[in-house]
DNA sequence: TTTAAACCGTACTGAAATTGTACGGTATTG
DNA sequence: CAATACCGTACAATTTCAGTACGGTTTAAA
């Protein structure tokens, strides 16, 4: 219940990385390595992120991604949103269209899920990208290839 | 993403059913009917909530489920609880043993995810099944059969 | 005592979403 | 011109979820 996927999970990481990078282009590859995850994965995700106009893309030699904007200005709720659109809680509001809720307008239920939904953008809102790439007392995860030593 | 399984939602729809009835005992099949859900699944539903303490289950004839405590003490998070084990936002801190996030305590990511997770659960927590079952100035959808001309 | 209603529990089937992968295309730099 | 790296779509596999079915047990009423 309320599980992220795991392609919201990957996003944070990577982003966290290019926010270390801060100006700096980084590949898709080298954050692939660098998180140690499978390479089109990445790709796909950082794509996402630039179709949500969170990072920016340049191609051709020496290219790569990097921020659109500083990390400060990047919230978790703008990672999840490029990732899987609007944070939504309820299928009723995106998914239902006029059959599967019939009650729809005077349903208390709904304005239950509305204030959990509240909540969690707020929330989600309140986090930025700096937080979580450079927390107050911690490493800040290098090139550290954490399974180097596990798929043998 | 975030989004509440059908299942979640039909157990709200239906504990707010059984709460109007407050200590009357109500069938399996008579619940489905005024929901206009499959009976079977209903059946599934409240099997878990009488497994998670939350309605008390009578046998045999004249027998049906009732609520186990007052509306006012069973939080919309009790209900969820009881359809999908505890509210966690990842999957890292269930499903990962010891393998797929090998940073783990040192994450920072784990901690934001944290701060989500309390989030919702104060706010599931906080929303009672009497407000949901008895709104300030709403209808208290009686035996409405809503698809009853729709399923020809 | 017998019968019927209703819950109990597990297992199974089908469908849907998610994840991961592949391929050919385009732009930029050296 | 060649190599690098992003771009975009399409596809296959896995997993999870919703829904269904069946046989069993309990209780109350006839």
């Amino acid at each position: 219940m309320f599980k992220i996927s795991r392609m919201t999970d990957y996003g944070v990481v990577i982003m966290a990385q290019l926010a270390q990078a801060s100006d700096a282009v980084v590949t898709a590859p080298d954050l692939a390595a660098g998180a140690g995850l499978p390479a089109p994965t990445v790709a796909k995700i950082l794509k996402r992120m630039a179709r949500g106009g969170l990072v920016t893309s340049h191609r051709g030699m020496n290219g790569g991604y990097a921020l659109s904007r500083p990390a400060t200005g990047i919230s978790v709720a703008d990672i999840i949103r490029a990732l899987e659109g609007p944070v939504e809680v309820t299928a009723c509001v995106d998914g239902a269209s006029g059959d599967a809720c019939s009650v729809e307008s005077l349903c208390p239920i709904r304005g239950c899920w509305d204030r959990v939904n509240s909540a969690v953008n707020r929330t989600l809102q309140s986090m930025s990208l700096a937080e979580i790439a450079h927390p107050p007392n911690f490493i800040d995860l290098p090139a550290t290839p954490k399974r180097a030593a596990a798929d043998s």
